[in-house]
DNA sequence: CGTCTTTGACCGGCGC
DNA sequence: GCGCCGGTCAAAGACG
């Protein structure tokens, strides 16, 4: 595992980042921003699911694009986007019933740059202890834009 | 033996 | 309507 890994904030001025470092990462279940909609798909195989949930953005830089965050994941599909020259990983979380996603993909114009894109809340506890993140995580705060995604933000 | 990756196909939305 | 584009499915293999 990498000990130098740092997380990039985006700040509210476009491209530029504020970069704070950490030894251990993420987890992104703060039960104070959401609940999770219960989604109502009819009876369709292969269906759309619902497609607003919330969104947390986090940018990281790290050699390695896997996080580990304390949940379990399974990667169910890897595409390339346009514009980008690094393929997007698509991840599921392994746990019964809960239909937590996050989409990993590196910076295509920094390959050390890691964007983790999570979606949804878990609901259930973590399977490890990632005390060290959350704690990282209680020193900043959410802000919403204007669309339902939601950025880590460093507090002043 | 169970769990997770890999990989191309598939599907829906959207723009032309 | 068609084709591109991004997201998901699912079968088979890898790996412990």
């Amino acid at each position: 595992m990498d000990n130098n890994r740092q997380i990039l904030f985006p700040s509210s001025s476009s491209s530029d980042f504020k970069v704070s470092s950490s030894n251990s990462f993420l987890d992104v279940k703060k039960g104070d921003i959401l609940r999770t909609p219960n989604k109502e798909s009819s009876s369709k195989k292969g269906g759309k699911e619902s497609k607003k949930q919330h969104r947390y953005v986090f940018q990281t830089r790290s050699h390695v694009d896997i996080l580990d965050d304390g949940y379990r994941w399974r990667k169910y599909g890897e595409k390339s986007v346009k514009n980008n020259k690094f393929p997007r990983s698509y991840y599921r979380c392994s746990y019964r019933g809960c239909n937590v996603k996050k989409q990993i993909q590196r910076h295509s114009m920094d390959e050390q740059i890691v964007i983790t894109t999570y979606e949804g809340v878990h609901i259930h506890p973590v399977e490890k202890s990632t005390e060290s993140f959350e704690q990282i995580l209680r020193n900043f705060q959410y802000t919403t834009k204007s669309n339902p995604i939601m950025y880590l933000q460093q507090p002043n």
